[in-house]
DNA sequence: GCCGTTTTCGGCCCGACTGTTTTCAGTCG
């Protein structure tokens, strides 16, 4: 049982416990354990099946017998209680904006427990006589139905860039508006965003509201008050077409620095800021810090006893202690990568050649690049037959005798086959400067399956790198089952590298594990995969993971010399 | 349900906005 398969049980139960009128703090500490196993590194299956789960934030001995339940029985008697007295078609309905709980209850006791009925209720105009709701109520559950119908819910952070990138950009062209920010999840970097969140300095909040309302394409404004307005914004084209919500808040110069730390989130690390701020006699809002006028987050910090917590780190999950005792790590940043070794060209499925590709990376003032191209079995995308791979090493070889500082590596990206054997004899993949080892076919196998698939290739004594550790498309496909903490492990074992793939729709491995591999001490490299000459840059969001991640420089292999390089390859 | 040198009970973050209310509850972030 995975990780996530168990804070979902946990945060069901907090959901049901909510429908069921329990609002308060019990229900919540079932959301807050929920989270804590969903941001553990390691698994808590194993940790069970060990005997020693461990001391778990949030999880006292209440939660940790019935997580102990769960992961030896396969559930929990509590939730399948709770399960058959709530009707299914109520966690539907909370879904609905502007639904929640209690709404959902009154719903509920007036025979309207499904979406179906709910729409049905409404078309009728039976929900506005229901005590507590109204016309208007009606008219957003209405709005709010047909939402959940059109909208996917999150979105990728490569897709939030570039919708908020020029609304950042408007905001700040907008008379009386100091700065602009976006801020929330985005700011954060995670890896899909739910919403959009735009913050503005500004004496007057009307003319930049006005323009963030009058954005190309805003569906609905959902509110208009004081110093917030929300919209809805259409994102993508044709059938994957969907909406996002964007929040716009306007505040003073003054109040700015905090309204930015609030605004960025995420909401846990805010509140366990808020809980600093009150142990110590102060309150903190999104307006400003009992008794301080700080001019910038690092300030605000500060005034807590705090060193500066970057944006990617803010997720409660341990970056107040280590900024307490001033042991924040120093977060890699994009500069420091020297080379990636993950990239395609047109001799398998990329679309430049090799010189392209040389040239493409020494602009981006990277002093080498890998080639890895697919191999001989993954046929659709031109894998290199034997041959082609010594032709290929003639041809690298014949261009490094022309570059001045710039060296391409010859590697290869060889498919782990369904048995966990690899694409070419032992003496070709001997023969290449790196060996890259990913899964590309066979998703259907089992878990142990996979694992053992995996963990081979791993242990291969040529192979250098895990690439695809999940092979998950972000939004569309989960990847392959397989247990990571296994393969963390094995990795540790066998001194073999794990890559950060840094096409923003599959960035695996996630924050959570990368963050893991980094505790067993396993170098990290964070790979493009570029099929083309513009993918090279794509490592930034590789970065985006890593810093995520707690990622120093030192963590990162890619981030060394050439000659560093060219030393632990033994080329 | 969790948590802890003002602790084993009584706290548990804070505010904007909306809609249905005659002063506030619910939802959201």
């Amino acid at each position: 049982m995975t990780n996530s398969q168990i804070a979902a049980a946990l945060s069901e139960i907090g959901t049901l416990l909510e429908l069921q009128g329990e609002t308060g703090f019990r229900a919540n500490a079932y959301h807050s354990a929920a989270r804590s196993v969903d941001n553990l590194g390691d698994e808590v299956e194993a940790r069970v099946r060990a005997g020693q789960l461990g001391s778990i934030p949030g999880i006292g001995s209440t939660l940790r017998e019935k997580i102990e339940t769960l992961v030896l029985t396969g559930s929990i008697p509590q939730l399948e209680e709770l399960r058959a007295s709530t009707p299914v078609g109520l966690l539907q309905m909370l879904r609905v904006p502007g639904l929640g709980p209690k709404k959902v209850r009154a719903l509920a006791d007036s025979g309207i427990d499904d979406l179906a009925k709910l729409k049905q209720a409404c078309d009728e105009g039976r929900v506005a006589k229901i005590k507590g709701f109204g016309a208007k109520t009606q008219e957003n559950i209405t709005n709010g139905l047909a939402f959940l119908d059109k909208a996917g819910g999150r979105i990728r952070i490569d897709t939030a860039d570039q919708l908020a990138g020029p609304i950042v950009a408007l905001l700040r062209k907008v008379p009386g508006v100091t700065r602009a920010e976006a801020c929330g999840s985005l700011r954060r970097r995670k890896e899909t965003v739910g919403d959009l969140d735009f913050l503005v300095a500004a004496a007057e909040p009307g003319p930049a509201m006005d323009a963030f309302a009058a954005l190309p394409g805003v569906a609905d404004v959902i509110a208009r008050g004081d110093t917030l307005t929300s919209v809805l914004l259409p994102v993508g084209h044709g059938p994957r077409a969907t909406t996002i919500r964007a929040d716009l808040r306007v505040v003073s110069a003054e109040q700015f620095p905090y309204a930015l730390h609030h605004l960025t989130g995420s909401k846990e690390h805010n509140k366990a800021m808020r809980g600093r701020a009150q142990d110590r006699g102060m309150k903190m809002n999104e307006y400003g810090l009992t008794g301080t006028t700080c001019a910038s987050e690092a300030e605000i910090f500060a005034a807590l006893d705090l060193e500066f917590i970057p944006p990617e780190l803010r997720e409660d999950a341990g970056e107040i202690a280590a900024a307490e005792s001033k042991s924040l790590p120093k977060l890699i940043e994009l500069s420091d990568l020297r080379g990636a070794f993950h990239n395609h060209t047109t001799a398998s499925d990329g679309a430049a050649t090799l010189l392209q590709m040389a040239e493409a990376a020494q602009e981006l003032g990277f002093q080498y690049l890998g080639i890895a191209d697919h191999s001989q079995s993954l046929q659709v995308a031109r894998g290199l037959s034997p041959e082609r791979v010594r032709a290929q090493r003639e041809e690298i070889d014949a261009l490094n005798a022309e570059f001045e500082d710039f060296r391409l590596f010859h590697g290869i990206e060889c498919d782990i086959l369904p048995d966990g054997s690899l694409d070419y004899d032992d003496d070709i993949l001997a023969s290449f400067d790196y060996v890259v080892a990913s899964v590309h076919t066979h998703f259907n196998q089992s878990r142990e399956e996979v694992t053992a698939r995996v963990i081979r290739a791993i242990r291969h004594p040529s192979v250098t790198m895990l690439g695809h550790a999940t092979g998950r498309l972000i939004l569309q496909r989960e990847g392959y089952p397989v247990d990571l903490d296994a393969v963390l492990k094995a990795a540790a074992e066998a001194g073999t590298m794990i890559e950060i793939n840094a096409q923003p729709k599959r960035l695996e491995l996630d924050w959570v594990h990368a963050r893991r591999a980094k505790e067993l001490g396993i170098p990290i490299v964070i790979n493009p995969d570029a099929h083309a000459t513009d993918e090279i840059a794509l490592v930034s969001y590789g970065i985006d993971v890593a810093r995520r991640a707690w990622l120093t420089k030192d963590d990162v292999f890619n981030t060394k010399t050439r000659r560093q390089v060219e030393a632990v390859l033994r080329v």
